[in-house]
DNA sequence: TGTAAACAGTACCAATTTAGTCCTGATTGT
DNA sequence: ACAATCAGGACTAAATTGGTACTGTTTACA
């Protein structure tokens, strides 16, 4: 099973409480301890996870007292490969991608010789098609899903 | 970067080599010593890929004396879906799957409170779009690869 | 029919990676 | 001024990965 960080997936975990705690994305301003009690992320990763999302620009850091970290964009607008993007570069399943500075040293194993760009390239759209949205629970909504809209 | 194992990697360039080392698909045998010269890949590493790729139904396996290993398909029969699944069970990004038989221990962190399904069933799609015969670099070729015969 | 070539299976080990801890510093509202 | 909060980095424990080693089984062929 291709494995996505644990990290990745806590963010996921972490947006979601975000957008959905009160029902609105409301630009709500959640603290580091907040969201580790509410999410049950454990506060260390919670808290690098905040900072990453942060400079990625998923999230906005209020520095101070009474200050946290708030959403930027509606969950509609943040895509799965954002935050993926965010957290673990970019999405590519190899080493060896178009543009690397360095030369790949073992000529003969490189991923490179193989297609793997093609595969990124629709593993890319793949991660895209999703919004965060699309990814959060709606335990008490009986509204239609995004999904269900599309039917 | 989402990593793909080594290994995953290493089968893609194996395969490549038994489908593309004389220019034809016909069923060749090739020992896994062979394979490791051929492709640089270690020599235990060939030989643990290869029992699995036949396992998986990729490969042949021919045994005792004069024995070794053939490919079962063309290689525009095989996916890259299929090799990722030989090598790492069923395609998903989180451990928390449609119909895991245990019920998820830690409930608020489950990634099934997400909608992983629709990603994995995304990604899943994007890695069964491209054969290994996509993968397979042709140095010496003329030939229009698959992608430009689609143009 | 004996022997060597090859795959099959399993237990184990070392190196890397990952997740998490801890601490010190910078910013800001009251 | 002070307390709440984010920023950043060094360090550590545990899990995973890739590789090693060895023993057993099957088969071609002399």
């Amino acid at each position: 099973m291709i494995r996505l960080n644990k990290m990745t997936d806590y963010a996921v975990v972490m947006l979601s409480h975000m957008a959905n705690s009160d029902g609105r994305d409301d630009g709500r301003v959640v603290t580091a301890v907040q969201m580790a009690q509410d999410s049950g992320v454990p506060l260390p990763s919670v808290s690098k996870l905040m900072k990453q999302l942060s400079k990625a620009g998923i999230l906005t850091s209020h520095r101070g007292a009474g200050g946290g970290y708030s959403l930027d964009r509606a969950a509609g607008q943040v895509t799965v490969a954002d935050i993926v993007t965010a957290l673990e570069g970019p999405i590519a399943l190899t080493s060896c991608i178009d543009g690397a500075d360095t030369s790949c040293g073992s000529m003969p194993l490189c991923s490179m010789s193989g297609n793997w760009n093609q595969v990124n390239r629709a593993i890319q759209a793949a991660l895209e098609s999703v919004s965060l949205a699309e990814m959060m629970p709606r335990p008490f909504s009986f509204e239609p899903t995004p999904e269900e809209l599309a039917k």
